[in-house]
DNA sequence: TTCGTTGGTTTGTATTGCAAACCTGTTTGT
DNA sequence: ACAAACAGGTTTGCAATACAAACCAACGAA
């Protein structure tokens, strides 16, 4: 019975960051996406975002390339397979926590 | 548009942390539980259950009540109208997340 | 040259979530 | 009666976090 409850506590905790929900959400939208752009949608500061791609990096789950567009940096962001399915799977939880709290109260 | 993604950063950060979602959740369900009770349908130790619900009780979303059965301690648990109601304003929060992501993709 | 800007990274700090140790009383064994 | 074990929790210690602020390096303009 609360089985299905007690599953929220087993959800990727790298994705149940409001943060990095955010950046993967969005990645997983778009495909690819520039540091700065990654920034403005995410709402961010720059600190935070760099902390949180290197983290999610480390895991696995983006691919980051540091490139230049001309003379400028340009660091591009794009969601790895593996990070496409874990997003998937977060969502998958957290609608399947969602149903069980609402059915659970009729 | 990402508006909507971004809100997840709005959540309650308080009931975003699963040991305590599921603690919540499940205080929405039965009205009023016992500590020993809770500690074993949330798969919490006693000192974890007994941390997050201090924090629980500080936001004023529980109410604790420390009685006694007989001669040993009991301590009733339950959601106080503020708890419910930024329950269900989270779980809110989630599904319209979730809905956002799930269209955003099509 | 100096100043500001772009595109980030590193550092500092206060807050956490968790486990393990602890505490207070009660029951059990002998 | 008295130690040992147990019930029901709380406090402590610590490693990991999230965030902001400070920093840095390269470029463009004045």
């Amino acid at each position: 019975m609360s089985d299905d409850i007690r599953s929220i506590s087993n959800v990727d905790r790298l994705l149940h960051e409001p943060s990095r929900t955010i950046i993967v959400a969005i990645l997983y939208a778009v495909e690819s996406a520039d540091f700065l752009y990654l920034q403005r949608e995410a709402g961010l500061t720059k600190g935070n975002l760099s902390a949180h791609l290197s983290k999610l990096e480390a895991a696995g789950y983006v691919k980051i390339e540091k490139t230049y567009k001309g003379k400028i940096p340009l660091t591009l962001c794009e969601l790895t397979d593996d990070g496409r399915k874990a997003f998937e799977e977060y969502r998958k939880q957290l609608q399947s926590f969602i149903e069980t709290v609402q059915t659970e109260q009729e």
